[in-house]
DNA sequence: TTTTCGCTGCCCGCCT
RNA sequence: AGGCGGGCAG
């Protein structure tokens, strides 16, 4: 049992600084709050706002009108930041009423012929309201507005509105009251108490607040150190002086449960934290390793510890707290938790997983001030259902402390094929540490040695995390970002990533004078349908497939929708918007250039040249702590900026607009396509492909100069047509194999200065970089990519004889068993709950249904991980969790060698020459006739009537053998072969004609095909050949029927007449395979060319082929191999063993 | 603070 | 041809 490797364990532990055990934790004494500072002002450093949770003990209007402010003070006593909690009473809700022109009906207070008046019209209509609520009061104040957004009737552009203010714990204004007689709209109706503070107090992420009448609390309704409350928000304000923020403390957890078999919950049995007490905000934290340890370990009920163990503690390398049962183990974890009070919690899987099963234990043990776990005390807690995720109300009860997961944010911030810890600390951190199963945790108790294993894999897991925490720079990004946009850093540590950008837009849309009117969120409409398409996108060009191996240049416009915005300064309050007849949206053009500039290109305008500065910045600075701290700046604009497209065409986001998303992807469209026009056209270049925002250009020369001086031309020209939209050069590929729309793989340039370039192999769509392909096949195409792209060097049947030959050696290791089975695991995302899939015949949704019957958690977005074993079911069924094989659960070799290997090896082959699909199949050691190939033969073939024809009019109707040069891609037209009947035109022939047509055609390239090249093609085409006539042809056993129709059952195939249920034997035209054959035999064939040949004509041919006595030794070998063949052929089945040991 | 959704274009595999 | 399921690309 080693669960944690040696070197892992020692290099981890032997950084930390000091491991030590904090005292015994006591429960707080004192229930007194205490004052954050005696002096009139508070300095606090606000981290998160929160509003109510439900205390019983609360008013009302305590619950409603009151925010939490959670954050750091400093402490004259500790001389060090404490934690701090506000709370500010009071908040309004702020609602704005829009005047309709005219009333829509006759009252005793307006009639329709009048022009509205606030006073006189919209204020009594309204005060009629507040009665019906039953609402005691409400403030009027008439303002001057501006509003830009969609609801019917408001006015566009500047007027007047109504402000209404009232208190939260009176009714929210109902749905069916926001429109009224004499006014169109009030906004504002279901704007939260945080998101109307945060707004009205222009509070940009975490920041630095002077908080003034603070008052003491009289009971203590917090964790915090210290607690303090304000009566009114406008005694919170933003300090604008950019002091260094607090350091704050981060723990991490590594919650470790078991199953509990009889009554199939989880339980928990230990719990280690890694401490950081002096993580930064703004860069990199130094002193990553400054780390301090705790581990809480329980006995399992019913089970003796090892007599030892009490030994094996004491002599632990790292402290091992020891409690009896669960109950105890989390009442000290609380303590411990309440002593460090930690402003951030880190956890792997921490908000999908752990924090439901903490809670839940929490519960079932009635753990006493169980809400330490957070900042808020909470009598009670709140009914839940704990489904195994963590609900919405359950992350609002660590309300005060961060919750950071790893798992979640990593998800967001790098691209891997999974995000188990394992994946990331091997990919992030370099450290291998391999996971265990939950199931086997029982088992670990049996043994002090394995329990001591357990407690090491808890400790280390606490400490990986929180090195993927620095290693991710986390916590400096989320708060750049919220800082960036100012919503709340918590949501951001969650991925609420439309809600940044709402934020940003509606701070953006306050701060403008007058300011404007915020669109309300659009309530939901219970509806999910995954509709299609609601406008069109990006361009993509289609490619020129195939393989290049000179220069290749890729042309990219840098944040091309972030310009676009600018360059036609596309705004809610430039552009009008309206719907046609039909509820369609009509599309709309840029506005005229005299209009003022817009909000939005104002916006995008101000982070790109912040970016533009910091980048600038980077550059000049030697100081490298400042640079990490300006590229996480830099990073977090990119994304801002990046994000605001996507949620013009986001549904549900308030600042919706598809006339404006639509517009910009238009211009992109138009942009994309004049340019690879003009690539074209005027510079008279090659684009070869283009993608949304690309266009990649075949430079056609090996020379790297040559090749940037043509992108500069490119750039020059495209430049100029724009003011704010720049293309560029974004690399140069030496070699490129461009198959598909977003499928190539290329050879990227890296110059070091002063020295050779070096190259990169970069892969894109491809197998090679998807998670729902097994490694075997990553690895094997990666391979084969490479081989084909160093092609160049080597020619090309040379690569296609290594291909084949590589191609055998894996398939025979595969089916030998030499191959780890960690190579063959799929994995694929569950995207719903397992038991919601309608479709029951999915691999990866009947291993995750298996996976939650033995206890492991499953949800939605997971995902799971699965091997094709052997046996008869369907392939669904045959899907097993990787740590399932063994005994008789083996891997199906075969299934993956022809559902993995085969198709992506042919993929990545269909552009070359000399192999194909069958061939590719005969090499796995598949059935070749399988595999459907690519050329279409179209010849249709009779039945020639005498044996004694010429060759001509024998091999009338064959598919002729042509060939293409490799090198220069020209085709040199049909392959005569060494044999020419005589004719008028040319009645001498002495041979020179064929040797000659050996050469390329193409007197620039004179590329002379090998033999190799030969072999391998003529192979190609009797695959082919074979291929062909193997086609659809079927004749019925009982009625004789020959047909190239049917069906199936029972996996038989089945006569299509009616009532005859007769089983179709397949049926082969030999006739016509025969003739094709041997038209290709008699190509090579020396012995009858000179037979038919004239008498003086032989001697020539003679002295020919004995000058190229090497070949016709190949031309021998050839007609030999397929003289078998068509021994063969006088039976029934053409022998495909046979075929294809030619080569072998 | 609930609803856990930034957009579209494209390829691939299974089923009927 | 449609449906379902994957998740790459920009």
């Amino acid at each position: 049992m080693n669960v944690v490797p040696a070197e892992t364990w020692k290099s981890l532990t032997s950084n930390l600084k000091a491991v030590t055990e904090e005292p015994e934790p006591a429960l707080p004494s004192s229930t007194k709050p205490e004052l954050p500072s005696q002096s009139p002002e508070l300095k606090f450093y606000l981290i998160d706002i929160q509003q109510h949770i439900d205390f019983p003990f609360q008013t009302q209007k305590e619950k409603s009108g009151t925010i939490f402010l959670f954050g750091k003070v400093w402490s004259e006593k500790q001389k060090k930041f404490v934690s701090c909690t506000v709370h500010v009473h009071n908040v309004m809700r702020t609602l704005y009423v829009a005047p309709r022109e005219r009333a829509i009906r006759d009252t005793s207070i307006v009639s329709t012929e009048e022009e509205i008046d606030i006073e006189k019209h919209v204020i009594p209509e309204l005060l009629e309201l507040r009665k019906n609520l039953g609402i005691p009061k409400m403030n009027f104040k008439p303002v001057r507005r501006k509003y830009a957004f969609d609801e019917p009737g408001v006015v566009q552009g500047e007027s007047d509105f109504l402000k209404v203010v009232y208190s939260y714990e009176y009714p929210e204004v109902p749905d069916k009251s926001l429109r009224g007689n004499s006014f169109a709209f009030i906004f504002g109706t279901k704007t939260s108490p945080t998101e109307n503070f945060i707004v009205q107090r222009k509070i940009m992420g975490p920041c630095w607040l002077r908080i003034t009448n603070f008052q003491a609390q009289s009971t203590k309704l917090c964790w915090s150190a210290t607690e303090c409350h304000v009566e009114e928000p406008w005694c919170v304000l933003v300090d604008s002086q950019g002091m260094e923020p607090p350091p704050l403390s981060v723990l991490s957890l590594k919650i470790q449960a078991s199953v509990n078999q009889v009554e199939k919950k989880s339980e928990i049995v230990a719990i280690s934290g890694a401490i950081h007490n002096n993580v930064s905000l703004n860069r990199p934290t130094k002193n990553q390793d400054d780390i301090k340890t705790f581990t809480v370990l329980r006995k399992l009920k019913n089970m003796a510890l090892p007599t030892d163990f009490d030994e094996m503690i004491k002599k632990s390398e790292f402290p091992i707290r020891l409690e009896g049962n669960e109950r105890a183990l989390l009442g000290w974890f609380l303590c411990k938790v309440h002593l460090l009070d930690p402003d951030i919690i880190v956890g792997h899987n921490i908000l999908g997983y752990d924090m439901d099963v903490l809670l839940f234990r929490l519960k079932e043990n009635n753990v006493p001030h169980w809400s330490r776990i957070g900042r808020l005390y909470i009598p009670k807690m709140p009914n839940m259902h704990f489904t195994g995720g963590t609900s919405a109300v359950q992350r609002s009860l660590i309300a005060g402390r961060l919750g950071c997961d790893t798992y979640l944010l990593s998800k967001e911030f790098v691209k891997l094929k999974s995000y188990s810890l394992s994946n990331l600390t091997s990919h992030l951190l370099d450290v291998k540490k391999d996971e265990f199963d939950v199931e086997m945790v029982p088992q670990m108790f049996l043994t002090s040695d394995s329990i001591l294993e357990l407690c090491k894999s808890t400790v280390v897991d606490s400490i990986l995390n929180m090195k993927i925490m620095f290693k991710l720079n986390l916590i400096p990004l989320t708060k750049q970002l919220t800082e960036l946009c100012g919503n709340r850093w918590v949501r951001s540590l969650t991925g609420a990533r439309a809600e940044r950008i709402e934020y940003l837009l509606m701070h953006e849309f306050y701060r403008s004078k007058p300011k404007y009117v915020l669109p309300d969120r659009i309530a939901w409409k219970g509806e999910t349908k995954k509709e299609k398409p609601k406008y069109g996108g990006g361009l993509v060009l289609d490619p020129k497939v195939g393989y290049y191996d000179s220069f290749v240049l890729l042309l990219d416009f840098n944040s091309l929708y972030p310009s676009i915005i600018q360059e036609y300064n596309i705004c809610f309050t430039t552009i009008p918007r309206s719907k046609d007849s039909k509820g369609d949206w009509v599309e709309v053009v840029p506005p005229p250039s005299h209009v003022e500039k817009g909000v939005l290109p104002k916006v995008i305008k101000k982070l790109i040249s912040n970016r533009k500065a910091i980048k600038e910045q980077i550059k000049t600075s030697s100081d490298q702590d400042r640079k990490e701290q300006l590229d996480i700046q830099q990073l977090a604009i990119k994304l801002v900026a990046n994000s605001m497209y996507g949620c013009l065409g986001f549904t549900s986001s308030r600042f919706f607009a598809i006339p404006l998303a639509q517009l910009i992807t238009t211009k992109g469209r138009e942009a994309l396509k004049s340019t690879a026009n003009l690539t074209t056209n005027q510079l008279k270049l090659e684009v070869i492909y283009g993608d949304t925002d690309s266009i990649m250009v075949d430079s056609k020369t090996k020379d790297l100069v040559e090749a940037k001086k043509i992108a500069l031309q490119i750039k020059k020209m495209v430049n100029k047509l724009y003011h704010e939209m720049e293309i560029e050069l974004d690399g140069v590929f030496l070699g490129i194999l461009l198959l598909k729309k977003k499928k190539y793989a290329c050879r990227i340039v890296r110059e070091i200065p002063g020295k050779p370039f070096k190259t990169e192999t970069q892969i894109k769509g491809l197998e090679m970089v998807r998670r729902d392909w097994c490694p075997l096949a990553a690895t094997m195409g990666t391979h084969v990519v490479n081989l084909i792209l160093d092609g160049g060097e080597k020619g090309i049947e040379k690569v296609v004889e290594e291909l084949h030959q590589y191609l055998r050696t894996q398939a025979s290791e595969v089916r030998e068993g030499q191959i780890d089975n960690s190579c063959f695991i799929i994995t694929k995302a569950i995207s719903k709950n397992p038991e919601d899939y309608s479709d029951k015949g999915l691999p990866h949704v009947n291993v995750a249904l298996a996976n939650k019957k033995r206890g492991l958690p499953v949800h939605s977005g997971d995902f799971i991980e699965y091997v094709i074993t052997t046996g008869e079911e369907s392939v669904a069924l045959r899907a097993k969790n990787p740590d399932q094989l063994g005994g008789e659960v083996k891997i199906d070799f075969e299934w993956y060698l022809a559902n993995q290997i085969h198709p992506t090896i042919s993929r990545l082959c269909a552009p070359i020459e000399g192999t194909d699909s069958a061939l590719i199949a005969e090499c796995l050691g598949l059935d070749p006739t399988k595999f459907k190939i690519k050329e279409k033969v179209s010849n249709d073939f009779r039945l020639p009537t005498s044996v004694r024809l010429s060759d001509k009019e024998k091999y009338k109707d064959v598919a002729r053998l042509t060939l293409k040069c490799p090198q220069c891609k020209t085709e040199q037209g049909e392959f005569l072969g060494v044999y020419q009947e005589p004719n008028e035109n040319e009645p001498k022939n002495d041979g020179e004609h064929f040797f000659r047509g050996l050469t390329c055609k193409n007197a620039d390239c004179g590329y002379k095909f090998t033999l190799q090249f030969l072999k391998n093609k003529i192979q190609l085409l009797i695959t082919q050949a074979i291929k062909k006539h193997y086609v659809k042809s079927y004749y019925c056993q009982r009625c004789s029927l020959q047909t190239q129709q049917y069906w199936v059952k029972n996996g038989k195939f089945k006569c299509t007449k009616q009532s005859c249920e007769g089983t179709l034997v397949e049926k082969y035209d030999h006739i016509a395979l025969l003739l094709q054959l041997s038209y290709y035999r008699s190509l090579f064939d020396i012995d009858r060319a000179l037979n038919r040949s004239t008498v003086e004509n032989q001697l020539a041919l003679k002295k020919i082929y004995t000058t190229h006595a090497e070949s016709c030794l190949v031309f021998k070998e050839i007609t030999q191999f397929m003289d078998g063949i068509l021994k063969e052929n006088n039976y029934n089945i053409i022998s495909l063993k046979k075929l294809f040991s030619f080569y072998q």
